[in-house]
DNA sequence: AATAAGTGTTCTGGTCGGGAGAACGGGGGG
DNA sequence: CCCCCCGTTCTCCCGACCAGAACACTTATT
């Protein structure tokens, strides 16, 4: 499903909207080399996007503004999955003492929809709206495991199998195990695949027609969850929580 | 600081993302007819978005996705008053019980950074990301009143002073001797302007140099609030988070 | 001080692409 | 079965995007 007739003009601004978000704050110069710009088409975009708040201007250097929070915040806030999981996986967070997340599939990929911490949660360098690879994540994986193997393969074909650490999984055979596996048990984990010592457990969130809605998890360092705990009592509060979720929103 | 030469078809695709934000999902056909444009345009528009993630297809309507929620939530994570004012607004909310809110200014509005919840809280329609006239709100006002003069009158020309209830603001003499007792006193109050029946203080974030970095604030319903806790116990906490994040802010 | 080199901003014209309108395809209701 | 309305595709013309040059500053260097 790809665009026919794109509207290049867009295309410069939302590249443009990118850079600024990687680069952090910067002038219009630096811009306009990176993206092979004029000066004067950045400028324009820039300008553009700073009357409708979109962009906003420090000094001589331009920075992204909050107005995209605006609309991301007014989007989230909008799904029903948001609005009946937040407060579970606040108490999640809080129960466990640990990082708790709510995550949604998107065009392929995962975004995060909120985090929440426990008292003694790790930080992890983790945002509402970031996006990530669903097989490199306990909470990707309880998602995948849970979608027709078609559209599966169709998010491999999309995004590839990138291998983020030695650990992650890098071949659609080895995924298609896994996920069997998660399907079974009725939750996923990751055991030290997105980052050396910590631990992970995710449940689906389905609709009562089966659909995956989403997914909750905990993440805690390995030194706080013993091998028994793994497949014990975590994966049971979590899995509880998502089944409140998952009644709440089927009434 | 005007765009002197705005790019249209930019300014064409921001209108469709901000009426298809209000409008919640819809067709192309209705969107065209609200923006008064054609089909085609709107269709390049909206597959354009789609294709970077900007937008979603469900069916045959279109949605906002979530990809304004990464650039939003990226451009938030990078504010060092967000940073260093999460735990406090937290901890203000877990300590009173009640909703505890950080609020930043940008292009004369008041943008809400975060919101955190007590046990007790009342469930406002607010989130981060919402924008919010500065005049109306008890966070508004204490930012306002560390602002140069010259800056609030240009605020109140570009945005006016409407009159969200009866008991709001309305007139510029008003709001300058609002202001100037809010400086005295050293935090603001909204005692229902904003809504009938809750009771809002705020206080400023400032820097070394003085220059307001945003406020934040504790709402709770009157019948919670006696009128010695108005002036006393509570504004007192509020004062004691904003002064902590400005210690951490200024190292 | 005067110069040079960097910046962001403005201006103009040519040319490339955005979008009106018409045509297509298909799904749902009378 | 037909009709109406939807999203999508197509084509061609006119308008707008943007390269490049000129301008107005600030800052570093001589």
């Amino acid at each position: 499903m790809d665009a026919k007739h794109p509207v290049r003009t867009t295309e410069k601004t939302l590249a443009l909207v990118e850079e600024l978000m990687e680069k952090g704050p910067c002038g219009v110069t630096e811009l306009a080399s990176d993206l092979q710009m004029g000066k004067s088409a950045v400028h324009n975009h820039l300008t553009t996007l700073q009357k409708h708040g979109y962009v906003l201007k420090d000094g001589d250097d331009y920075r992204v503004g909050l107005k995209f929070l605006e609309v991301g915040g007014h989007s989230r806030k909008s799904m029903e999955v948001y609005q009946i999981a937040e407060p579970e996986v606040k108490s999640l967070a809080a129960d466990t003492g640990e990082l708790a997340n709510l995550l949604v599939e998107e065009q392929g990929m995962g975004v995060y929809l909120m985090r929440a911490k426990g008292d003694d949660a790790v930080d992890l360098d983790t945002y509402a709206g970031l996006r990530t690879n669903l097989h490199t994540t306990a909470l990707g994986k309880a998602i995948l495991a849970n979608l027709p193997e078609s559209r599966v393969d169709e998010i491999i074909e999309r995004h590839g199998l990138e291998q983020k650490t030695p650990k992650s999984i890098g071949t659609r055979q080895e995924l298609f195990e896994v996920l069997e596996a998660v399907r079974e048990r009725g939750y996923a984990i990751d055991d030290g695949e997105r980052l050396e010592g910590l631990r992970c457990i995710a449940a689906p969130i389905k609709s009562s027609s089966g659909e995956v809605l989403g997914a909750i998890s905990v993440s805690a360092p390995a030194s706080r969850v013993s091998d028994e705990d793994l497949h014990g009592a975590l994966p049971e509060r979590v899995l509880s929580a998502a089944n409140v979720v998952e009644l709440n929103i089927n009434y």
